[in-house]
DNA sequence: ACCTGAACACCGTTCAAGT
DNA sequence: ACCTGAACACCGTTCAAGT
């Protein structure tokens, strides 16, 4: 028993959100068990308390790491103003992505806190640093000074595609349609950015 | 013990599937056990596998009738051809609908199936007739020899929505917006159509 | 201080035994 | 035929006891 020193305490952590994202590639989500994660880093269940405050907790620092990993990636997007052309590179970046780590995104958008828990507020930080990529890719569609018009129509574009992507993870999308994801998703971007360019021009 | 003539098969699906939904919706579905559906019906957790292969299949019986009820509220809203006011009536009774069954929509879309099964066909036919509702309203906006590009852009109009929905429930939505999922979803809606309708005429 | 491992209160699921 | 309830193999979480 005891303190064993061969890990530090952010060694450990580091293990166990590493081990823990293998399990849920592997084998899905719901084989991410505290003994199971303690059984890979060769630790006892009980150590696992010490680094999380629980289950939720545990996931929470996953799916966060999730979201980093995906900032980078969309991050290697460089805008070059053309719209159209930026945002579908945006996009297939992000499909790529899913195509990459299909159980981790799965636990990011599926997995249900316990009733009465709110998402941390540093999760909310990752993902408005998401949103300002969208927003930097679409920005040349609106004026200057019209940031808030930015940021909505942003975080809805998002949201919209957000809903493809979850369809079609969970099999709800292959069982009404024989179009593939990409196409869905190309189509909602294509629409969307028509509709926002077509009511600026009435306005006008 | 025995044979207890107290219930039909039928009747007793009816009162399992009854009491589910209640648990549901006071205690999420995280609270949907064999053992918590079997004290309220007065059976023996057993008898559950009687009535269900095992807890998916029970919670795609709840689901099913989910969307069900869904489609009977939908089915309500009559078109009468102007597709912006149908379309807004028809969200907004979605919408209605999410807020008075919270815990059994939630469950709908994040209850995550075992790994290796896949959604039952008849629920895939459910889901169908769902989106034969927002075809039926979208259909002015194409020609009658245009049926796949009606029901393709009805998809992906109704994935889009889910999207919102979706994050605004797992309150993902609020922790990047100060606007609402009603305000979110109309945009969506607006932009989306008014894209189809640009790019139509573009296309003459 | 940190870690263990047994313990508690739960799960899903099965199935011999009862009527 | 249908139902029970004990049993098995798991869970999340806690915490006295060890070093």
């Amino acid at each position: 028993m005891a303190r064993r020193s061969d890990h530090s305490r952010d060694e450990l952590y580091r293990l166990a959100i590493d081990a823990a994202r293998d399990i849920v590639e592997a084998d899905g989500f719901r084989a991410l068990t505290a003994r199971n994660v303690a059984d890979v880093i060769g630790y006892s269940p009980g150590t696992l308390y010490n680094l999380f405050v629980n289950q939720d907790d545990m996931v929470m620092h996953v799916n966060g790491r999730t979201l980093d990993d995906l900032h980078d990636s969309l991050a290697s997007v460089m805008p070059t103003g053309d719209v159209d052309a930026d945002f579908a590179l945006l996009l297939d970046t992000y499909l790529v992505f899913i195509k990459d780590n299909p159980g981790l995104w799965h636990m990011l958008f599926n997995y249900t806190l316990s009733e009465g828990h709110e998402i941390p507020e540093w999760y909310g930080r990752k993902v408005k640093g998401l949103l300002g990529i969208v927003e930097s890719v679409l920005s040349p569609l609106f004026a200057n000074n019209d940031g808030d018009k930015l940021s909505a129509e942003s975080r809805v574009l998002w949201a919209g595609l957000h809903g493809i992507t979850a369809l079609s993870d969970t099999g709800k999308l292959s069982l009404v349609s024989g179009q593939s994801t990409r196409e869905m998703a190309q189509m909602l971007v294509a629409n969307y950015i028509a509709g926002i360019r077509a009511r600026q021009s009435v306005r006008k």
